[in-house]
Parts: C-alpha cells; structure tokens; sequence
DNA sequence: GTGAAAGCGCTAACAC
DNA sequence: GTGTTAGCGCTTTCAC
C-alpha cells in the first residue's frame, strides 16, 4: 500500500517539525523516530528500550544502538502520563531562607535522602511551603500534580493547615521530628525527650541547681518534647521547677539574645541554661557576652543539635548532637517501605549523643 | 439522547476507576470529570481553569467551583506532554556531600534561586551529578528528560565531562563561578582576582612579605582567578613569588591541615596566609594550633566566603564575604532572561567585601 | 517475536 | 461562547 506509507512519510515529517518547536531548537528524538530508522514498531522499540525479553536479542542490540546513535532521551512527561506508579520521591520543607541555612540541617537531610533514593532508583524533588504560594498549593497538591510516590516532611509546624490534609489524604509520608499516629504516616527522631533529659542531668551533675531552658517554638513538636526532658530531670533530682525559669527562642539567635538578656535581668542568680538549639545556644552567647558574663564561668550553657559552628565558638560548646545525615537517609529508606511494601507505617527513633566540650562548668 | 449519555456514564465509571488505581487510591480527578458535572466540554473546561476569555463568566465561575469541591489538580504530566514550553528551572549541583555543606554555600545559592523563580512563577528542580549515576546521566539528559527550560550550575569542574556537552547543546544555562564565552550561557560570580588581590593586599599593608596561598582544586575556575589575584598583589608591591608558597588544600578542611602542616615544617618564616575558601582557613587554624602558633601573632590568616563559622573561629576570621543567596537569585534571574527575552548572554559581576575582623596582626 | 491500536490528561486548532 | 477532534510520547493489551 504505497498510499498508505506515503501518508506516514507525511505524518513523521510533521512531527518531527513541533517537536522541534515545542523545544526552542533542542530536537526531541522519540521513540517513534527509533521506530523509523530500525525499521521496526514503535512498540517494539518500546519494549527493547524496557528491557522485555520477549524482543528478539539483535533487534534489541540494534535499537538501543539507534536510540544511542539519536542521543534519544526518554520523556518523563509521557511516562508519567502513561506509568501507574511514580518514582519519585519528595522532600518538603518549611522554608528556604536566607537566613535559615546556617545550621547545615536541611542540607544534611537533602544529602541523606537524594544519597538513599539513588541506591534504590528513585529521584527526589524539594518543595518548599514558601510564603507565596503557601496559601495557594497545599502539600498533596503538589503531590499529586507532580506525580510523586510519596513525601517527607520537615520543618512542619503542629499547627500547620496542610499537615491535616496530609493526614487525611492516602499519600505516603514520613515526618521527621513528628510522631503522628496515622496509618500512612511514619516517622523518624531522636528521642527527644531522653535527649534533653541527658542534657540537664550534665548540668545538674556538674553542679547545677538553678538551670534555665530556652526553648524553641511551642508549634514544634521537638519543643514539647525537650521541655518534657528538662522537667523530667529537674524532677528527679527533686529541683523545684520555676516557670520564669522557661523561655522560648523560637529558634532563633536573635530571640534567644532578647530572650536571655531579659531572663538574666530577671533571675541572675541562673547558673546554667539548655538550649533547645545550637542557634539558640549561640544567641545566649553573645547575650552573656554582652552581659559581661564569662562562659563557663559565670553561666553554663548546653546545646542541642550539634551543628557545624558548634565546635568553633568559643569556648566549644556542650551539645547534643543529632545525625541529620542519617535522618534524611533513613526517612527515605521508611518512606520507600511505605510505598512498595504496603508496609506498616513506623516510628524510627535514631540514636543520640552528649557530646561534652567546653560550655560547662563544675560548680 | 439517552443513550449517548448513558455510554458517557458508563465511560466514566470506567476511567475513575482505572484513575483509582493507577494512583493507588488517591483518586485523580480530571478536567473530564469536571466537564461532565458542570455539562459541557473538557475544552471550555481547559479554557476556563487556564482563564482564557473567550468563555463565558458564569460558566467560568462554575467550573472553577466545581474544580474546588471535586479537588481537582492539574497533573503537570499531561500539561508538560502538550506544553511547548516548560516552567521549570533547574540546578544542577556537582554533588551533595555528606561533609559538603558546612560553608552553607549550596544552601544559600538554593534558597536564592528558589526565591526568585517564585517571583516570577517558575519552579525548581535539583539535580546533582552524583557518582553513582554520573557515568550514565549527563545534564543535558536530565534536563530533556525533565522538560526543563534551563539550568544555573555550581561546582562544575573545568575538566567536566559534561560541561562540553553542555556548551554544544542549545539549553539555556547560568553558569556559577566559571566564565565561558558560548552564546546560550550566562555566567555570574564575584570578581575572584580582584578579592583575592584584596585580600592579599590587607596582608601586605599590615606589614606582611612572608606570604603563602592555600589554594582550591586547580580544576576550578576560581582558584585560577584567586592565584591571579595573590601573583598580582605581591607583584605590585614587589615582592617576589615563592612558588613554594603557593600550595593546594583543595577546599577541604583536611587537606588544608596537612598541606599547612607541611608548608611551615619547610617555611617557618612565612608570616601570613591567604586561603581560597574559609573552610581550609579553618584548617589551617587548627595546624596553626597543633604547631603551636598563635593567630594573629605568629601568623595571619585571611580567608574567603565568609561562611557562618567565619565569625565565630578565635580569633574571628578576616575573610573576603560573597552574597550566596543574591547569586543564586541574580543567576535564576539570568537564566530567566536567556529563555524569555532570547536575551545575550551575560557575565554578571557581583560585589564582594573585605570583612576585616581580628586573624591578621600588625607586622 | 512483532505490530496495531487504544489511551493516559491535557491543550489547541478549527468548526459551529 | 462552546464542542469536536487530533495529538503530545509513551506503555500496554491483544492479535497475529
């Protein structure tokens, strides 16, 4: 049939022409100009390029010699369109900002979770909930319109309207730093309530009677769970629990030195402080610094998280350090579970550790 | 006719179940599903979500109502398939290492790009050229693969592989630190030579000659221009080069330790030190340390970045600050200008700033 | 072992 | 102002 071929001649021509539209100038070769020159079905081209056994071996050498030779490149778009299930993971996070970097966290976790989702072949893309479009695209929303398998999240508040959403929806999610009783949902930590515990009792071991806590936002879950620790051990050492004693930082350096300047002023007889975060840790520094307060000296101060500027201040400072590395890793690692096995969703508590340097004194 | 549009029920019954399924139970709605509520086409459906106005008000109304209640969200899939034109950005790192993120660098760079391709309703993917699949995936690949628009670059090597193929291919790129005269690239950093040249110059007018170079990885193209800037200063002030002065940490902070180690053992007459990156200053620091030496009175130091833990080393590093959030927002902005406005391509020159803080004494 | 054809969700001519 | 239709690139029954 002449005609008929001839008419195909016709049909590639024109595809081939919008495809290079479609792509300022970057020609797209498909799967159908593959078909063309080995002079088989698109289909089987498909199949080849698949890996199927069903296709002859020198076929299959020769396509994917073409598709080679073309410098063909799968299109994501289509099988996306096309593929039931999804590989791709995401990773979103509360926030990029300018100012939010210096802890080296999120970097940490990005590393762990594209480090794990590579081993299995996956990929990952990062949302981030930011200002703008916050009210406007909702987590599972993106989700969705992405086609990814499933997310973790980070930096999520308790009180976030998406997190309900989330829970709700039948996305497959891992949390860090909250522990969630949903089906779907799991979660990875440290025991943050035994790691503050930890904290206050090396203060209160070396000495320490009147210690106050900074604490982070009351919308973080890792909040709630510090304070607990920090009472818990005032407790059993039977110290009296002050609440002037308990400020809250949210996290920040600039609040924690506001925070603590106010504090001091207030209760100077304060020998020692835990700090829910290094960053906060930091803010009291230079707050004591400008207090004329010398560390460990006059104030003792434990950190948590143990990131990167931590060693460097001056003196090095006394933290508890969390391996957001391995976080990351292992989220991903659960999510996975969550979405190829059906698995049961999980609560993952990773390993902590005191890490005594320099911000302490023996009283 | 009944008939008619019992078929049609039937159909889509058919296609929400299939969609239930290829989606494991998160249930996609589709402009299909939308146009048979509100009784008309998927076309006026399409057109009135994209807000065209050729569509009637009310029926707009309508629909967009009904996208909400059913839930409705657009899979980017189909639309990318169909689009000429894409709206993601991407950036494609040289890797995310788990000791990579300490200078906060990457982070910084993110969070700018992220910034801006929010303004202008763009979104970001991140790639990194990881070693597993480095062999096989090369930028391009990813790029066409994800229907991306363009892509900024950081920490490409000189000798990348990739980077050639990226030149010949017509994808619109910002290059980060490397300056290349192609056509479809950008590029945007700091002027290195002249910081450098800064740098070096505050040693030599405290009163320093003895003065070495902790260079970077010669493959990047900033350790050329910062050894230009170092030559260049002492040139000026005539002081002759030391070849053996000039030694490699490679930006790590262990290199840095060693090669210091080994540069004073065969040196200890040299009284200053500039280091191409803050993270080997810290390196030397802590040589300087186990040698005994005391900064800034044995021996200066003056590093590059001004990195988070800049500031907080004893004695606080003097150090040569970029702004790694504006080069990541100026090199998104770039790039953005280089796909729309078909615009030149560009080498934007960012400031940068000599922070002068207490390792370099008084000769 | 291979091909024809349907269809994923969406957009864009083109007709009415 | 709205509907019909074709098709984006790919995978996948189902025939042969």
């Amino acid at each position: 049939m002449p005609l008929v071929s001839g008419e195909k001649k016709h049909c590639v021509i024109k595809c081939r022409k919008s495809s290079a539209y479609r792509s300022k100038g970057i020609e797209m070769i498909t799967i159908k100009d593959i078909a063309k020159v080995a002079k088989v079905s698109v289909t089987t081209v498909s199949r080849a390029l698949n890996n199927f056994d069903d296709v002859n071996v020198d076929t299959k050498i020769r396509i994917h010699q073409i598709a080679k030779e073309l410098g063909y490149v799968p299109n994501k778009a289509a099988q996306n369109l096309v593929k039931p299930k999804s590989n791709t993971l995401a990773i979103i996070l509360s926030g990029l900002e300018k100012e939010g970097g210096k802890d080296n966290i999120v970097y940490q976790l990005l590393a762990g979770m594209y480090q794990f989702a590579e081993t299995v072949n996956y990929e990952v893309a990062l949302f981030t909930t930011s200002s703008a479009h916050q009210k406007e695209k909702s987590y599972v929303q993106f989700c969705r319109e992405h086609h990814i398998a499933g997310a973790v999240l980070n930096g999520i508040r308790l009180d976030d309207p998406y997190l309900n959403e989330l829970v709700k929806s039948e996305l497959p999610c891992v949390l860090i730093d909250i522990h969630n009783g949903s089906s779907h949902l799991s979660a990875v930590s440290i025991s943050n309530s035994t790691a503050a515990e930890e904290a206050v009792n090396h203060l209160i071991a070396s000495g320490h009677r009147q210690i106050a806590i900074m604490n982070g936002r009351k919308s973080a879950q890792v909040s709630i769970e510090r304070l607990k620790g920090y009472i818990s051990a005032l407790n059993k050492a039977r110290i009296p629990i002050n609440e002037d004693y308990i400020v809250s930082g949210r996290f920040l350096e600039d609040e924690a030195y506001k925070a603590f300047i106010s504090l001091y002023k207030r209760h100077p007889e304060i020998t020692a402080i835990f700090c829910a975060s290094d960053m906060m840790a930091i803010g009291v520094y230079k707050a004591a610094k400008s207090l004329g307060l010398k560390i460990p000296k006059d104030l003792s101060v434990v950190g948590f998280d143990n990131i990167p500027i931590a060693e460097h201040v001056s003196p090095p400072l006394t933290t508890v350090s969390q391996d957001f590395y391995l976080m990351g890793y292992e989220a991903a690692k659960q999510l996975l579970a969550l979405i190829e096995n059906q698995s049961e969703n999980k609560y993952i508590v990773l390993p902590h550790k005191l890490l005594v340097r320099e911000s302490v004194s023996l009283l």
